[in-house]
DNA sequence: CTAGCATGTAAGTAATTACTTGCATGAAAG
DNA sequence: CTTTCATGCAAGTAATTACTTACATGCTAG
């Protein structure tokens, strides 16, 4: 079908245009130069701009967040499992940055998109309670608020992502790995008893 | 003076409007309705748009960054001296979010934005490097790269901020001292020797 | 009192924007 | 071969946008 073609196209151009741009500045006309396809062509698919930013959200809401994933390979040694998670929730996030962006600068004009990107971290932080619950259990960290550290990780993910997918290198020339291994070893070593 | 009165007032408002809709989407219509002021008046006072964005970054550049708080009220008890920067820090953000906002809206669109906010972590990234390197000349916490550990501590309180900012209580409802507390006490638990 | 200066008001302009309509084309499907 | 369907192309529209010009008003300093 070239159909999906074309409209998968357009949904691309546009969440990078909205994303580099935000929803106002990128221009229906840029959005499809971009995706080469004829300006009328955009609207018979998606009817108006915002049909288009619905597909966008929709299109999002189906994203397979890394809940399995996290799951899955979890060894119950503490750093090791920490280091794996926050390497794959920051590859992750990179991989839906654009998204990730539209939802930050349109969290005000759509409200219906904050809903959505807040359920990513919701969804995840339900897994590290989990998980801490049970190395609790396990008495292989001490007693803390599972919530609250289970939002600072997230916090500390987030940030090193937002940093480096807005600033770049001018914050730190650091590889994101070694980044990541120092604030997960702190991090562990601070949860241990 | 009355000039400065209005040209004030219509810098707060066209900071408010643009970190909620983006440069594009706040009009110089809407920005004079907010501050209660006649169009004309606006481009009297900044020539044209950019015009305006570029009084906010200048306001923003001089902005007085919270190194002298940092070192004035150091204890080198660690987890206090953390804890206190971190409430600094959380509170400093908030006090500037429109900024904020703006930079990272329009850090593609307009880069001397970009550069201006790349600017606060820096310092506050070169303040922390020092505090560490004081702390592990005097034995208090053990071998670490300290750039990463001033980045990981920086990406916490950021990556905070950000989630209370945007989605306010959509994740969590835990109050942002428990959440700093916590998040402060496993940091430098893990950094001590 | 008056001269200057900041502001308001009214009106307008050229460009851009989202979106529409009508028609041509070409490829695939029956 | 013909019908259907997705797309391209050309042209246009009403609304909005940034920005301008000309003139009136009112406050304040000398």
């Amino acid at each position: 079908m070239t159909t999906k073609g074309t409209a998968e196209r357009i949904i691309e151009a546009a969440l990078q245009l909205i994303s580099e741009k935000g929803y106002t500045a990128a221009t229906t006309k840029t959005i499809a130069e971009l995706a080469g396809v004829n300006e009328v062509t955009l609207f018979r698919h998606f009817g108006n701009k915002r049909g288009l930013l619905k597909a966008i959200v929709e299109q999002f809401s189906y994203y397979p967040v890394l809940q399995q994933e996290i799951n899955q390979n979890v060894t119950w040694d503490l750093e090791k499992d920490l280091y794996n998670f926050s390497l794959k929730h920051f590859e992750f996030l990179m991989s839906i940055k654009d998204l990730v962006m539209i939802g930050f600068k349109e969290s005000i004009q759509f409200p219906e998109i904050s809903e959505e990107i807040a359920n990513i971290p919701l969804l995840i932080k339900k897994e590290l309670c989990q998980y801490f619950q049970e190395m609790q259990h396990r008495g292989k960290i001490r007693e803390v608020n599972v919530e609250a550290t289970a939002l600072s990780l997230i916090a500390l993910n987030f940030g090193h992502f937002m940093s480096r997918a807005r600033l770049g290198t001018m914050v730190s020339d650091i590889p994101t790995e070694e980044l990541l291994q120092t604030s997960v070893a702190i991090f562990s070593r601070g949860l241990v008893s």
